[in-house]
DNA sequence: CAGACTATGCATAAAAACTTTCAGAAGCCA
DNA sequence: TGGCTTCTGAAAGTTTTTATGCATAGTCTG
């Protein structure tokens, strides 16, 4: 299906409906251009310039192409390979999430908790750095203070320190299997001092359950050769959305001014 | 699906007309009038005529509503909140990452060309960057020399050269909305210079496909504030995995090493 | 066996979908 | 900045698709 779209260079326009018709690929043949043209949020006519854009002589020599590659497998029965075991493992993961967000209190009191920071702490170690980047990368847009906290060492406890004098009052700690045993020290550490600590960790019974304020769990897949942490990582964002719900205003005022920055430094493509 | 055509007393010519139908379910709303006659062998007139039979206003209302019974993913009813909204579609888009992986021919190309190469460069600016840095993570634990590029400027070209000249023949660049120029134009040189780019992207159609020897695309949540990068998340750890399987023995020697070093620094607690 | 009714396909009219043209807008390069 | 190219959507034009009238063949009933 994908590679009905190699090879051609298309116009932002072109490519949002690409994204539109792979997102939907299964049901994308049975769409009308106009259809098409909605659901992307472009011009119909630009869908047909699409379709030729791509070699297809009309629409409707595309929407036969899509039919014949999109029908055909649709094997939900058969043989999984072990990586497709994992990923639907982590699809599962990320249902199971879903439900779990029906009640978001405890979510919005981390958020609450969060926003109020200054500065905000983002603590993640070993193989939780990366996603406390991750987190500190988006949410740098919306707070203005954002710290990441993601390797150790003993000056650790001396950001501790210097960030409580400064004014934290709460700080994100990212504690994944196998629960760096430093994560755990600088979250006691930060108790005792004081902060009411938001612990994303893979499951309610994670040792740092005991010293945070709010733990928000989210499973981790273990059937790959290295950790998944798509769950954590969607947590993290989840969060960071409850943050930008609960303070609005000066959100929306940055990040606008963020886009005019990066418009102004020709930042991206597209 | 069935249940569509309950009720309604069929003629022979509209019985066939059905039983084309069904047997078609997925595919079925992508065919016109005409088409779904000759398939059942009957005239046009007479697929209209069988879909006023079973209630609707005309062929296109039948064809609408078989695209909603076959297509969707079947909604379990309730009201969502914005944030199981975005997970849920997090949880659609690795089910359709998994189909994906039925074929792993672009994964284990894309693993080999990466095992062969040392130094082993991996490209992730901006947004990416978090995630260039998780691959990292552990991509170290069973290739000798993985350099993450995680920071742009100028001296990205430079390094460019040298891993180059230290022997690198393949990189790995992670690039995600909103495509960052500078990763775009370092793809663009590394490819002039000779290197093999395997490309981990939101779709087949990004702007990095045209220089990159396999493009695994993995599409990105854009439901909340911030985008999702799960799907890439999980595309990149199946790649390890690849990478792993593709030279297995190695793997497991420096995987062994780094628990007995772990267990002698007391590293994790657990 | 005749008359009446239903079912079906053909031809064609109506409607919808698609393509093309054109003009304005946005980006690029000097 | 200003001219140039490229992209995009509105509207008009063209083709395809769908609906309907009509004639024929088959079937049921008396």
């Amino acid at each position: 299906m994908l590679d009905l779209f190699a090879g051609a260079r298309l116009t932002p326009t072109q490519r949002r409906i690409a994204h539109c018709l792979v997102e939907r690929a299964g049901t994308a043949a049975a769409l009308s251009s106009a259809e098409v043209a909605e659901l992307a949020g472009v011009s119909q006519p630009s869908v047909t310039r699409f379709a030729i854009a791509l070699g297809y002589p009309g629409y409707p020599a595309l929407r036969r192409a899509l039919r014949d590659v999109g029908g055909g497998p649709a094997d939900d029965g058969g043989e999984d390979n072990a990586m497709q075991v994992a990923i639907k493992a982590e699809a599962e993961h990320l249902q199971r999430l879903k439900e779990q967000l029906g009640s978001l209190d405890a979510v919005q009191k981390a958020a609450n908790l969060l926003v109020a920071s200054r500065p905000l702490p983002v603590l993640g170690l070993r193989a939780a750095a990366p996603l406390a980047g991750y987190f500190g990368y988006f949410a740098s847009k919306v707070h203005p203070d954002v710290r990441v906290w993601d390797t150790g060492g003993t000056s650790l406890l001396d950001r501790l320190d210097q960030a409580r004098v400064a004014g934290a009052g709460a700080m994100l700690a990212l504690v994944l299997p196998r629960y760096p045993r430093e994560s755990l020290e600088v979250v006691k550490e930060a108790r005792a001092m004081g902060y009411a600590v938001v612990a994303i960790t893979d499951s309610a019974v994670s040792p740092v359950a005991e010293d945070a304020a709010v733990v928000l769990p989210a499973a981790v897949g273990t059937r790959l050769v290295f950790d998944l942490h798509t769950g954590p990582m969607a947590m993290a964002m989840v969060l960071l959305q409850a943050m930008c719900d609960a303070d609005p205003e000066p959100v929306q005022r940055r990040l606008e001014e963020f886009e005019a920055a990066a418009a102004r430094r020709q930042l991206f493509q597209g």
